[in-house]
DNA sequence: CATAAATTTCAATAAAAAATGAAAACTCCG
DNA sequence: CGGAGTTTTCATTTTTTATTGAAATTTATG
């Protein structure tokens, strides 16, 4: 039962615990690591604002960790700098507005991709202008099948943003 | 300039790269390797019914990869399987009814993960009875926050679903 | 402005995920 | 049934991604 292998073993309480996992939970979806779930699950039930060691401490995680974690919370507007009073290090605390993971993650991941779909399947129709007729009706029914689904997409965003940020 | 390293060199058209590219830029969108992105974006463009060895070779992929990655295809509905007259293989072919994948990623990923999420806001709500009154208004908005996004998403989704398959 | 404290960066390492391919299992005729 | 052809499985290897922690940078204060 000796418990001295980490330089400061901290325990988590059961709320933290549920709370952290339901992060990594859900912020994996949108392709986010553990540690960045550890960090705004923390954040998100913890009463205090709380600084880069005390993360380190409680989740035993690394300062590098810690560092970056904070970053990509904080370019979600997911996290926020608070001030602490006769304190030299920054802490954080996290924006309670849930809707930050989604709608980063339809800009920095879905919309690109949609744009990037959009040239290529430009370039697929200049491609199948040199086919023959037959092979261009079938290839073109499809580029067709792809097309429409982007338009759908594109149609969806907007409206999902609003649903969610309401 | 010898290219003789691999069983079968085969090449890919123009038009199958870019169709392949699509899909595996959304494909891995979902969690899905890049090879079932292969297998699919070939079988979507492709004229025939194609057999595992054809996507080995074409693609330059594993025996095991491609059957991997077509039950993993047939599993979503996304991918069948075709008669083909005359051959003992099996072949396959793509279903163009696109919205297959988002299905079945709302299906596998996202209503799992809501349902344990209601059964930790749960047990969440019981460790909060412990609490003292001031914690345990804080904590308790903080979990109704969580609650309200999760009914939300839940309410979405159906939406979502009508809309796709439409 | 010097220095200590705090944070960021990034090369190295560890962990996780995907791909391989040989062996096992199945399937279809003869 | 027997056995070649085909597909699936899964232990091993490769590749990718995440994490670490020491060094570099930045920031605050005496």
């Amino acid at each position: 039962m000796a418990d001295s292998e980490s330089k400061t073993p901290q325990t988590l309480s059961a709320l933290e615990i549920e709370t952290i996992e339901l992060f990594i939970n859900f912020l994996k979806l949108i392709g986010l690591p553990k540690t960045v779930g550890e960090i705004y699950g923390l954040l998100f039930v913890s009463a205090q604002p709380l600084s880069m060691d005390d993360l380190m401490q409680k989740l035993n995680i690394s300062l590098g960790a810690a560092s970056q974690g904070l970053k990509i919370l904080r370019g979600f507007g997911a996290v926020k700098a608070a001030y602490v009073p006769g304190s030299r290090r920054d802490h954080y605390v996290a924006d309670l507005e849930l809707s930050r993971f989604a709608t980063a993650f339809i800009k920095e991941e879905l919309q690109p991709r949609m744009e990037t779909a959009v040239e290529r399947i430009q370039r697929m129709e200049e491609l199948t202008k040199e086919f023959g007729e037959a092979e261009r009706r079938t290839v073109g029914e499809k580029i067709e099948r792809l097309k429409h689904w982007l338009v759908k997409g594109q149609q969806m965003l907007p409206w999902i943003l609003r649903f969610l940020v309401r």
